[in-house]
DNA sequence: TGCTTATGATATGTATACTTACTGAACAGG
DNA sequence: CCTGTTCAGTAAGTATACATATCATAAGCA
């Protein structure tokens, strides 16, 4: 029957649920913001005044990409992007009170979701599969 | 130092991966083809004149996202588009004699890339990956 | 200092991925 | 047979995601 326990087409497939978890847990506080958003913001927090290729590197961006993010969030009110003092091709980041306001309010409701992400597994088994998904990825 | 464990977090970026080994290999066999425009000539052959909602189903798109990629495996000669003679509303699907060759000559390619997915797993933790992966996909 | 190379960011083009809205066709009931 | 509902597909808009090219700036080195 052509199967679907292919390792690419399971995590695919994985991704989707977690954006759909996610995407919906946001609504449900009548946030507006998606989880790549999110884990950008709480790199910036991490990490103020970093640019948006040490932003990228940190999260697993692609440079072309991170642009984009950061459009969003700065037309949203999130964070702030400054031309460095140190080096003027680099743009600093940084969240604004809204941003570290929201990063706030919601951060303990985005630790929760994520077991919802694995919510038909036992406790037991979310760790099994985060231990072996940080192995993967070498981390 | 803003945790990186998030099982969210953790499948976004395993996908990312996944998708870069793919294209690596198929770039490397000299193939144009994406893992998504794979899965979906596997559907096709498996069910040949599946129309592009039970297609989406089968493998877990979007209705809407189907469409495009229908089209361009249309153009790349892999699959063949008509309207389904029992309801005009659908097109049915089915693959080309290119379409039929290119899979039978890339499935195995496919099917071995796999495990370099999870590379730095030993075979017996890519095992309990995948069983973690089709439990918590309710599969 | 002057030149070469590397780097931050953006622009462009392609490919998912999903939402909402819309069209056309099928179908269920009355 | 007509109508209301359901369903297949498409269109438009937003958001990743990546490759490649380009621009401005920075850094290394002769």
């Amino acid at each position: 029957m052509h199967r679907i326990d292919m390792a690419g087409h399971l995590i695919r497939r994985l991704n989707q649920q977690s954006t759909q978890v996610f995407q919906a847990r946001m609504q449900a506080l009548g946030v507006d913001l998606t989880s790549v958003q999110f884990a950008a913001l709480d790199a910036v927090q991490g990490q103020p005044g970093i640019d948006q290729a040490g932003l990228a590197a940190t999260i697993g961006y692609d440079r072309a990409t991170i642009g984009g993010v950061v459009d969003r969030l700065e037309q949203k009110g999130f964070l702030q992007r400054v031309v460095s003092a140190t080096d003027r091709r680099a743009r600093a980041l940084t969240l604004t009170d809204a941003g570290e306001a929201l990063l706030t309010a919601i951060r303990p409701e985005v630790i929760a979701l994520q077991s919802d992400i694995l919510a038909l597994l036992t406790p037991a088994e979310q760790s099994t599969f985060r231990a072996l998904a940080q192995r993967a990825l070498g981390l």
